[in-house]
DNA sequence: GTCTATAAAGTGATAGAC
DNA sequence: GTCTATCACTTTATAGAC
């Protein structure tokens, strides 16, 4: 904390982490090694233990520290957005830019590429036993409620289950996108080409706003199943 | 093999299988140990290696067990379609109901409740190494193939890297949902409801067919970046 | 704050008796 | 085909010297 006695100290704190971030990037959070860590980093083997008590320690401390500041910046400009139109709904777009755009905002605060940044977010978020801290998950849960309401004024006549789906599905677009972007220029053989990040924000606001929206025009044919649409002989 | 000399060889073998894909499905693949699947299965420590050669083994065999006939189901599904409308363009929702119909003909086959192998489903489909063994990829990227061109002839003037991204933002929306149905229950506060498979896979129908032919009525502003649409003071 | 040494438990895999 | 015993290795974590 101190700048007086010497970085060193909080440089390997900080080299730790970084080096952290970087592997659950690359590898997801259950490869990598507290050996891996501290090799990468050029710190001690018993670095990781004595900085965050455990590798547990560790991995909280990463998820915290872009989770807490994504979910806060989708919140406040959501709030933004709502406080500018008034009473009416804000249009489904606007409400999507207001959930991933914070993204943009985040990976210019930490120290790594665009693409390591998203990987990370992506294996975060999807993250099953994600096992967040009690304070991180709250603020998460808080903002995907505001946004189930946001959503819902923007689709009048929907209803909540519909929402909560749609929203499930456009999280999974968007967190798969991040993580695994690289698959798809593998298995396209390069024809995916190499977007930047603004295009790829563009194109998944577009997809899934009309995702979202969809049925809008036809309210009673909205969410009827459909049944299977030609018989197959298996 | 023989029916005759008693099933407890055969049946070890299947017990292995069918406990290393319902740990699979809960945990992931990285999570579980042999000795974990072989204590579910009732057998001994050994049995694995026996059976399988390595852990790695196990694994590649329930990999395969349900990606090649799906995929090769996809493929059917597809020409079927093809076949029977000649030379014009399959619809959006016809190809997207080819894509995921084949899991419900699988989970079938399966030993697996519908939760457990749409959450096997998932983690195999989303899995980055993933590792398959060359024959499945082959038929994966095969199929891959086949469908980005169906996709690509039902949406005329759409540029082949427009298509890709479209295919990849619905393939997360699939995994996605697939494997972390239940984090949706959790969130949501069980306002998601209870819906049927076929209802989910309305659903999932509906959104990404709405999200892939987007913009076709308007071709030119199709897939142009936006830009932020609200500056913030961050 | 950093290091070495080491503990304690878990990992995949195998040899050899039955 | 199954079992026990065990190997060789890795994992996280810690005690204690510096």
């Amino acid at each position: 904390m101190s700048a007086v006695a010497g970085d060193s100290k909080v440089a390997t704190k900080q080299r730790l982490i970084e080096a952290a971030e970087e592997l659950f990037a690359d590898e997801g959070f259950d490869r990598v090694s507290v050996r891996d860590i501290t090799t990468k980093a050029g710190a001690n083997v018993a670095a990781v233990n004595y900085h965050f008590g455990s590798r547990e320690g560790l991995v909280a401390i990463v998820l915290a520290r872009y989770i807490n500041p994504v979910n806060e910046e989708r919140l406040a400009r959501l709030d933004a957005l709502e406080r500018k139109i008034g009473g009416k709904p804000v249009p489904v777009e606007e409400v999507l830019e207001a959930f991933v755009r914070p993204f943009t905002t985040q990976v210019r605060r930490s120290e790594l590429t665009e693409k390591l940044f998203f990987k990370l977010m992506g294996r975060m978020f999807g993250q099953e036993g994600c096992n967040l801290p009690p304070v991180v998950e709250t603020v998460f849960v808080n903002m995907l409620n505001r946004f189930q309401k946001a959503f819902a004024k923007a689709m009048p006549g929907l209803a909540a289950d519909d929402v909560w789906w749609r929203i499930h599905l456009m999280a999974g677009a968007m967190i798969h996108t991040m993580a695994h972007a690289d698959t798809l220029q593998r298995f396209s053989g390069g024809d995916s080409g190499s977007p930047t990040l603004e295009q790829t924000l563009s194109r998944f606001i577009r997809f899934t706003a009309a995702g979202m929206r969809q049925g809008a025009d036809d309210p009673h044919e909205g969410e009827k199943p459909r049944g299977p649409q030609v018989e197959f002989p298996f």
